[in-house]
DNA sequence: GTAATTAATGAAACAATGTTTCAACTAAAG
DNA sequence: CTTTAGTTGAAACATTGTTTCATTAATTAC
């Protein structure tokens, strides 16, 4: 699906800084880090935009934050018309070596039952491990 | 438990700053932030002292670090002689008005099937919604 | 297509969380 | 009580993210 279409059919304005955003998660299949994003924004990188520019389109489900842990955080396009808001409907695998993350779409989130009185507004399940590419899989 | 036996157990240097901080941490029934930990050591607190016994503490078992999200982490003293690293072994439920953490101990995690070749290391689980105490719990 | 309106951009400055180096110090062992 | 090895705290830095404000670009109306 073309930037250009994803932005009007969520109704949000049309600027290049998004198209570019857009455009540079779509070169990959995987999860991007902003590094890996910046990279391929090239001169149409701004951090201060980036960072609005996630917060606008995360809101508008078209794209979702993965947070692996306080200092690695994961940016990926909400895929095949799925309105997550947020990275609750789906589990993400985080390879420790090589950082590789995976959105695990396939499978479901267990119910965990809450104390009595809490309520269930989203649910975070982060898997780390090794990929089968890296050779941690091997030591430990 | 007295820090001075949880330390000698652990086989860490006992010294001022970590029995301080384990003292803190065993004044609350949850989790505590770094600033919530400041506030229980006073004088005690030394922001670089308290980062590097945060890592040597969970690497030896008795504390370990909950990270709710890029700008939230808690940090609690490992129970019952349970030697989780990492927050492995149990689901966290995090209060998005009050921030109040909780460890659900006794919430098992899922088996979370993962891609041919991959392996597991930990999974953290965060669940994110409204204590019974917050109001947010009846506005949604 | 042009003018008016509204929202997005980018610069500067800041805030929070965490780390590194290095000299001074303290805990544990002899 | 002395030695040794690990710990501390100061200074400086790194990363991730936010706020304010003037400028600029995108949409709407004409």
């Amino acid at each position: 699906m073309k930037p250009n279409d994803i932005l009007q059919q969520h109704e949000v304005k049309k600027t290049l800084s998004r198209i570019a955003l857009i455009k540079a998660l779509q070169t990959s299949e995987q999860p991007l880090s902003e590094n890996e994003i910046r990279d391929r924004m090239l001169d149409q990188y701004d951090r201060i935009t980036f960072y609005r520019n996630v917060q606008t389109l995360s809101e508008s489900g078209i794209l979702h934050r993965i947070v692996i842990d306080n200092t690695h955080v994961k940016y990926a396009l909400n895929c095949c018309e799925k309105e997550h808001h947020h990275a609750i409907d789906h589990v993400h695998f985080y390879c420790k070596e090589c950082g590789k993350t995976v959105c695990l779409d396939e499978v479901p989130v267990q119910q965990y039952p809450l104390p009595d009185g809490f309520k269930l507004d989203e649910c975070d399940v982060v898997i780390k491990g090794y990929c089968k590419d890296c050779p941690g899989n091997h030591n430990a």
